[in-house]
DNA sequence: GTACGTGCAAATTTTTTGCAGTATT
DNA sequence: AATACTGCAAAAAATTTGCACGTAC
């Protein structure tokens, strides 16, 4: 996305540009690991060294408010972003704490039942995934003989 | 379920029966809400005054290491806990922080894509739905604010 | 110029931990 | 008796807030 564009779409959510800003949101637009604020803010000070944590933490606040990231749940005790916000779904690994994506038709906001018209307003719908990804399920092997084991 | 059936369960799970585990259980098992560890320590406290918040914390992270409850994903902040260990989904309200319970076909453990096999082992499979209950919707219908977003 | 945004530091909130005494098996 | 459990208080981790200055519009 072009600075320019960038500045427009600030400027719909009613948000004044500034390099901050910018700078947090190109982090999540290029970001695939759906990081913590405490991450985005080690990224962005990269380039902007005297950024501070607040500010990221106030950033992505009012980037979530206007549904320009997302919230990704599950991931427990740290706050976990996306900038993706086109629906999809997520796996949550509880040993290391990833978070990947994936997709599947049948479990989108149209898909829900009747029930949930009656509950309220629903704003997204999603699959979580709860389990133990590959990395951490070798990690936990050697308790095999090492016949099987297969490492580095 | 019964006291005896419970210590049981407990011995079964490697945990000695304690009056603190016993109270904590019950109030998981009776809650409907989705408590927080704060709730069911107010809860709990009720029949034993004595009883200390870490002592909850602790047991609840035990029980949940157990797959004696669950804990909710979605509720943002605080860490909520449902003693429903039953595969079933769940409708968060972003305004008041309610939880509440959907059930619905096609999206449990077994309807998930083979991609996610690739990913690791999951555990647990879910729908989550975040949204505003029907009670807050109320509480905001008489707020609508006349004044669009000001646009500069 | 005005209102919003930012950095700093301190405050809040939620959850965890060390330790010594207590209760369960 | 051995071991696990609990309460207390203090610590740790994550996030929010008040305030004065800076910057976009």
């Amino acid at each position: 996305m072009s600075t320019e564009a960038l500045k427009q779409l600030f400027a719909k959510s009613g948000l004044k540009f500034t390099n901050q800003r910018y700078l947090v949101y190109r982090a999540m637009a290029e970001a695939k690991d759906h990081p913590s604020a405490e991450t985005v803010w080690r990224r962005v000070r990269v380039e902007a060294p005297a950024i501070s944590l607040d500010t990221v933490y106030r950033t992505l606040a009012s980037f979530e408010a206007r549904g320009l990231v997302t919230r990704v749940p599950g991931g427990g005790e740290e706050g976990r972003f996306d900038g993706d916000v086109t629906p999809h779904h997520h796996l949550v690994c509880l040993c290391c704490g990833s978070i990947e994506d994936f997709t599947m038709s049948g479990a989108g906001l149209d898909d829900l039942p009747e029930s949930v018209a009656a509950w309220g307003q629903p704003r997204d719908a999603q699959v979580l995934v709860r389990g133990v990804c590959r990395k951490c399920l070798c990690k936990m092997e050697p308790v095999k003989p090492e016949s099987e084991k297969r490492r580095t």
